[in-house]
DNA sequence: AATGAATGAGCGTTCATTCAT
DNA sequence: CATGAATGAACGCTCATTCAT
């Protein structure tokens, strides 16, 4: 499909093509299942090839991992406009951040599954990226916590816990819309902003949930 | 650790000593780069009584899923007293739950991680329990929305992509107080409880957020 | 099947068992792809207990080797009364070896098949029992040629390239019959007595064929 | 012998080395125990070359067979002249079979030892190369039979029967004569000749051996 | 700019064989 | 008389990687 034989590209080009094969590779079969033909064959060159352009399968890995990465937090970014309010920021960076993964499937599964599977050296490489995104998200709910005009008294370590809640949840309903048929980015974002948007609204009205120490009954919410 | 060279076991001892063994390697490692061989080794035996125990290393890894998905919703069964309200139901599973994963990290690392890097034979096994858990998450949001003396109108999507936040919220807070240094079980379901009930609460009683629809204006929670 | 398990017996009738087992295993796959485990299961008794009567594989398949050999020079023998005529003494033998080979096909395919790709330590077994057979049929050439008033002043290794011949083409015959449906052994040995019988009684006579020297024409027979 | 390592070889003849090197080790070995390192370390290459060329040790021994098979019905159908008589024909084909088989024992040994040894793949293949031969032959049968003015009612079976003795009989002498120093393929072919085809002649001129039934005694031939 | 030819190292799996009871 | 428990050694096969052109 689409195999016709093009020699003599500029390499920037080839390159890009021989990291489109990677991230299909990758996401559909894993880092370790993965095989360099395979991917040679998909991008349509010869191994040493790939080889001679990106030095090994574990620098091909993170490679993809980079491109990947960068162009999640790039398309989220580029979803959120500044001015607006922090709830409309939110919905619009899990808007942008839904159909990104939605669209590319095999990106987010090399992000979401494959890379965290190696911890050695290509964990790190995703954990940069979340947590940059979760530090966006920490700066949301801090900023949500000043536009109740309450003072951001929440335990630093709390925040943190929220903001991973969260950054959970919009990866697993990433998932969830991915493989139930019928849910849009839309849908998706709805969902999460219903689930926690009111929780992290309570919250800052000091409303927090206690939980029952030595045995005490808790109420209905 | 422990490798005292104690030959003749009866079988069923020397199979747990291979799960074990199992378990611990395929949750460091991954399913493709563990190797029988260091199985072998770490369970203390040879390769081939691994093998005329437990099939292939497919079967293998299938027997660790099953037993710790067992282990894991056996817990969190075993953590819920039936006669309480939801939120107390869903705050003493939470615990048991994140209990659990931090008591058996490389369980978790194989149910949550590995498992879904290879969908054929594995993936199946962990959903099977996954979508137990999610059940019984979904039927007390059902219970709560019940006990809130309101008509559970929710959609069922609605209510399936709830629960799917919810358990993504708690598989992430899972992972990150594992990772994190001194983060308790008990703190990670105080977070959880904070972060989601709330939320539910409010979404019960007719307060839902609204996406902004061409370009509306969202207010502060 | 027929796996009732009826342990304790003596030893004679155990070693029966396994070398029945062993001659069927053998027979239909092969020394090399028969399997010990195989084969003691199939004899019903534990592997070790194998070991322990008969010493290895290799000493096993020689035992199956040894004793189908000897039942099949036994059934030819058996089959052949002395004092007739040479023509009858081989039809005799031939109908005789034709129905022991359709009644044994494991036995005959060990002999034949099996034994013979592995010449190291058992082709030596089955060639000695060729070479009786041969012999037999040697004898029987030469009785015949005597018979015919002949001087045998056929040269030795004439002799033993048609004994060789005549063997060969009972055995490809043996297998034929067993191949082909619906061949009996006395068809077979009908085919083959009137292949061979005629052209070694022509050939006593002294009409023999003449090779066609230096581009000469041969004649039709 | 001669295995100065003589590197980066085309593909085509690498193949035929490997080829070469595993007719031998297959027709010494047989095909369970000839191991694809001996293969490869007596074709004077690493053993992924072989896979890469051949793709599994079954296909490899396919490609043994095939070559060999085609070697051998080649070379017999080259020693043949059609316009002759059928008797000139079959010795001819004769000596043409027995110096093939002289002078390439292995592959000899490949087509009639070990490719019937493990029927479910291979046996098909060079039973295909044996039909033809006989084939072959039951065609000469039958033109000697209208050459000696005599009508060919023969029936099938029994023609086939003769082809499948006659043929049977030329494998074992070429065993022999491989066997057996100082005998030479002309040899062979005048036994086989002799043995043949006079039995052929009288069988054609209505003489044909008639069994013993029910105790008759038979004549001398 | 690109590739055909080639390999060292390792993995999943199996098997003949033995030991302790 | 008989076996459950256990292993050293090897085999078929694959893969990341390199060299020579």
């Amino acid at each position: 499909m689409g195999s016709v034989k093009t020699r003599r590209m500029p390499r920037a080009v080839r390159e890009q093509q021989m990291l489109d094969a990677a991230v299909k590779t990758f996401g559909q079969r894993g880092y370790m299942a993965a095989s360099m033909d395979e991917i040679a064959e998909l991008a349509g060159v010869s191994k040493p090839l790939v080889y001679l352009y990106l030095n090994s399968k574990e620098d091909l890995f993170t490679a993809c991992i980079r491109r990947e990465a960068a162009a999640l937090t790039e398309a989220v970014r580029a979803g959120v406009r500044p001015g607006l309010g922090a709830d409309r920021q939110l919905w619009d960076g899990l808007c942008a951040f839904f159909t990104h993964t939605a669209r590319n499937p095999d990106a987010w599964a090399v992000l979401h599954l494959q890379a965290r599977t190696h911890p050695e050296p290509f964990a790190a490489e995703v954990a940069a990226m979340r947590e940059e995104i979760v530090a966006f998200v920490t700066q949301l709910i801090v900023a949500a916590a000043r536009q109740a005009h309450r003072d951001p008294d929440l335990p630093e370590r709390e925040v943190a816990g929220l903001a991973e809640a969260l950054v959970g949840a919009a990866e697993s309903l990433a998932d969830w819309a991915n493989t139930t048929p019928g849910v849009s980015a839309r849908q998706a974002a709805t969902t999460l902003m219903n689930f926690a948007w009111a929780g992290l609204g309570s919250l800052m009205e000091g409303r927090s949930w206690s939980p029952p120490d030595h045995g005490r009954e808790s109420s209905a919410p």
